[in-house]
DNA sequence: CGTGTCGCGTAC
DNA sequence: GACGTACGCGACACGG
């Protein structure tokens, strides 16, 4: 990045008044003794110190609002007029803001006339001339209208920055586009009209389009929805209106000095009298100068800027020992982060790698790829991501901390190093420390970030020991060594691979569903007699329970429940709930998955690219986000639809591969039943054996509704059933429910046994534990509530069922993963939803594929000692509609 | 005006 | 109250 290099010096300019609304508004109310309110002027002047302190910039301005009309209030007397007037509270806090920051030797511009953005704006144009690096402070998304190059914009409050790509990802378009859109859809904060009834999506669309609001105007009869266009028509002086009213003024009458900006130390008098007279001693404190707390483990930091220090950190390293790797990332997730810094410890010594990463690497990479030394990391499959960004890899053996916390801790959702750091060292990143982390972008890596990953590095190394024998006393370090971390470049290379979308097709899918809902909403207004939001629970339970005095049947916590099972049941006294039910459905998935997924195609490789997340769900599983193509519809003409979209290029195959009666398998392995262990070994149909065990008849006289009511109570069983939960769920009574569950047991006894002896071992334990010894505790089971407590149990007979189901094809995919890279290097594993894995396969290569993959997963059976045989079903196609078996 | 919670619904 | 594990949508309430 040239700009990170070249010499231009940086500009902060502060939305002042933006400020002092949010600190008197966000802030609780704080007085000095005489009365006065200071909380506004606490809020600011924090947010101006800690600017300073972390940016050190070399220019700075803060601009104000003047009070009274401005330009915008001429042009439209409604302008802002929705805003109430400041309240006095702040009013008086005013003079205090301006004296503070005379104080600080900052000079402060305001212009009769104006608002703080067109100073900002005007003064940010002409230090651009003038060779600077703007930074505007603020968090009104208005201003990213003036993002250039050397223009970006930083929100302290959220500690985010925002350049071209984050004004793309807000409006959709570039940021000398911004106004046009702002035009089109208005803003009511500023009570900017808009035109009405264009939203937010329409605007980026038509601009998109477009390019202008004039042009637009000029082309109406390329707009395709007819209502926009009536809209546009009849209110296209509201747009243009809206436009100049958005517009920020950049030609205001304000001059920059880059002398008068420039950082200069505070009046220091002037400045302790007024935090004496506002009563804030604690920034009284601060500012005086404090010693100097050297740090012993920054003393010890290579900087390593060339191939000289590089070369010079490598000599100093140990032979042999763990290394602690510590990458510095952008917030972004999964293959979208980039590295802006790495920092590695070893022994005593850490060492902080710079930016520009790869230029300085080369020295180091026989100690990235050395397979004698384990690399200790927080979040590999992160880490692993973004080193193959940079082209570099790092060899095995690992220890990712955050995985081997989970397997210590797996119902926390927070694996943060900071929180390992807590406990296992008893010392912390600090929050500040912690923030820094996570960057957002290059921009950010200053000293606060190079501490931190150092400090991060060098904990990784201290935690490796500690962790290890956390994981053996645990009995999961060989889940650990042999699962857990040989499966994170397993996903590493799923998440890169990535699955093709058609976005076409789902783009035509979503004009249907469009079309088909508005029908709906028609139908459905005539029948509840007017419009409503059929999309809120509560409007709708309105509707039907008050306005149509229909017989609510379960209440939730807030009101009455409109679920799939309610509504159902009132099928039966009016027209309206079974339309709302297909309603929703419809809504449901062009919302969650037609318009959803397409957003999430990755721009350069046209593909989705999900996160499975290895250290989420307490059992074992991983989950998927970003988007998750775990949940992906497999039911109904319009989610066989949405699987269609699922595709692969020419020339390809999909290939779905899926565990056949997994988690029953699984049951009959743990149980040890006989009855269940003889159906498996010969290769009968569960369900049709329990039906037959269950009615006590014989195969010929099973109805389908009896194989299905079989097949429920099997379900029933792995999530730890009650005769209340099956009754709702096959519509049968509870007594009947019972029946069912009590034959089950009675010709499934040690089924029995297995469950009351997973309880049993989840109370004294405290955990349960899988096949391969990943465990769970269970707290609820030590719960005087009885309630907590069935909850507790049914999670004690769940999690090792399901548990030892996500070890099992854990191990299936390492070593899918491992003879596909040695026999068939073309063929890519693209996804996992907990029993099926799948494959993108070059169509010559389908064949071989089909039995490896097969043989790899059913091995697996073998390999882990399991009392029944593993049974792969293999489906092929072009998309995952026809490939799902 | 953004954040967190709720109700709901999708998957296995 | 009532059957396990996830994720994510839209609506809504809340504290900015």
């Amino acid at each position: 990045m040239s700009d990170s290099t070249d010499q231009r010096k940086t500009l902060y300019l502060i939305d002042g008044s933006a400020y002092i609304y949010r600190a008197f508004f966000a802030l609780p109310t704080l007085n000095n003794s005489k009365g006065l309110q200071t909380n506004a002027v606490y809020g600011f002047m924090t947010t101006l110190l800690k600017i300073i302190r972390e940016h050190k910039p070399d220019g700075l301005a803060v601009a104000f609002d003047e009070k009274g009309p401005t330009i915008r209030h001429e042009e439209f007397k409604e302008y802002k007029a929705q805003r109430p007037p400041m309240p006095d509270g702040m009013k008086a806090q005013i003079p205090y803001i301006h004296r503070v920051v005379q104080a600080l030797n900052i000079p402060a511009v305001r212009q009769a006339g104006y608002e703080a953005d067109d100073l900002i704006g005007t003064l940010a144009r002409q230090a651009e001339q003038a060779g600077y690096d703007i930074v505007i402070v603020t968090g009104d998304k208005d201003m990213l209208q003036l993002v250039t190059p050397h223009v970006r914009i930083y929100d302290p409050v959220k500690d985010k920055w925002s350049g071209e790509a984050e004004c793309v990802a807000k409006f959709g378009v570039e940021p000398a586009r911004v106004i046009e859109v702002m035009g089109l859809m208005g803003d009511s904060s500023d009570n900017i009209p808009g035109v009405k009834g264009v939203g937010e999506k329409t605007a980026m669309k038509l601009i998109t389009q477009f390019g202008t609001i004039d042009e637009l105007l000029q082309r109406l009869d390329e707009v395709a929805p007819a209502r926009v266009k009536t809209l546009l028509t009849e209110q296209a002086d509201n747009a243009r209106l809206s436009r100049r009213l958005a517009t920020i003024d950049t030609q205001s009458p304000v001059q920059f000095h880059p002398e008068s900006c420039q950082l200069k130390p505070p009046h220091d008098d002037q400045l302790s009298d007024l935090l004496r007279e506002l009563e804030f001693t604690s920034l009284l404190k601060s500012l005086q100068p404090s010693p100097k707390q050297p740090e012993a483990k920054l003393q010890a930091t290579v900087i390593i800027e060339d191939e000289t220090t590089a070369r010079r950190f490598v000599d100093g390293v140990p032979k042999s020992g763990p290394l602690g790797v510590h990458c510095l990332l952008t917030g972004r997730p999964g293959i979208h982060a980039d590295v802006l810094g790495l920092t590695l410890s070893i022994g005593e010594q850490t060492g902080f790698i710079p930016i520009d990463v790869h230029t300085f690497l080369r020295p180091i990479i026989p100690v990235l790829h050395d397979v004698h030394r384990p690399k200790i990391v927080h979040d590999l499959k992160a880490t692993l991501l973004a080193f193959h960004r940079i082209g570099v890899t790092l060899a095995p053996p690992y220890m990712d901390t955050m995985i081997a916390d989970y397997l210590l801790n797996p119902n926390r959702r927070d694996h943060s190093l900071d929180t390992i750091m807590l406990e296992r060292l008893g010392k912390r990143l600090g929050s500040e420390k912690q923030e820094k982390l996570q960057p957002q972008s290059l921009f950010e890596v200053g000293t606060g970030s190079r501490e931190a990953a150092t400090e991060a590095a060098a904990a990784l190394v201290e935690l490796e020991p500690i962790m290890r024998g956390q994981l053996t006393e645990q009995g999961s370090l060989k889940l650990f060594t042999e699962v857990e971390m040989p499966l994170v470049p397993v996903l590493v290379d799923i998440e890169r691979n990535g699955f093709l979308l058609d976005v076409e097709r789902l783009r035509e899918l979503s004009k249907e569903l469009e079309r088909e809902l508005d029908r709906m909403m028609e139908t459905i207004a005539r029948s509840a007699g007017d419009e409503f939001n059929i999309n809120s629970p509560r409007q709708l339970a309105t509707v039907l329970f008050e306005k149509l005095g229909l017989k609510p049947l379960r209440k939730t916590k807030t009101g009455y429940s409109t679920d799939e099972d309610t509504l159902t049941q009132l099928a039966a006294q009016h027209e309206l709930p079974a339309q709302i039910l297909s309603y929703r459905s419809l809504s449901k998935l062009k919302s969650t998955y037609v318009d959803a997924l397409p957003e999430l195609v990755h721009p350069e490789t046209k593909r989705l690219h999900t996160s499975l997340n290895q250290t989420v769900a307490a059992t074992g599983r991983l989950s998927s986000t970003d988007p998750n193509l775990q949940n992906i519809p497999v039911k109904g003409d319009y989610g066989l639809r949405i699987r269609e979209a699922f595709i692969v290029p020419k020339g390809h195959q999909l290939l779905c591969a899926d565990y056949s009666q997994i988690e029953p398998r699984i049951l009959a392995h743990l149980s040890q039943d006989p009855r269940l262990l003889s159906v498996f070994t010969r290769g009968e149909d569960i369900h049709m054996a329990t039906a037959m065990e269950i009615f006590g008849l014989p195969s010929g006289q099973i109805t389908r509704d009896m194989r299905r009511a079989a097949k429920t109570v099997v379900f029933g069983i792995v999530y730890g059933i009650s005769p209340f939960g099956l009754s709702q769920n096959l519509g049968v009574p509870q007594p009947e429910a019972k029946k069912y569950i009590d034959t089950f047991f009675e010709r499934f006894p040690a089924v029995r046994a297995l469950m009351d002896r997973n309880i049993a071992e989840g109370r004294e334990n405290g955990y349960t534990t899988t096949i391969l010894g990943r465990s769970r505790p269970i707290p609820e089971l030590q719960s005087s509530d009885p309630a907590q407590r069935g909850f507790g149990e049914r999670m004690a007979v769940n999690s090792p069922i399901q548990g030892s189901a996500a070890d099992l094809i854990k191990v299936a995919m390492i070593n899918v993963h491992n003879t596909l890279h040695d026999e068939l290097p073309h063929v890519k594993m693209i996804l996992q939803v907990h029993d099926e894995l799948i494959f993108e396969v070059p169509d010559h290569d389908l064949e071989e594929a089909r039995r490896l993959v097969k043989q790899e997963m059913e091995g697996v059976g073998k390999q882990l000692g399991l009392s029944v045989p593993l049974e792969v079903d293999l489906g092929c196609g072009k998309n995952w509609r026809v490939a799902h078996s």
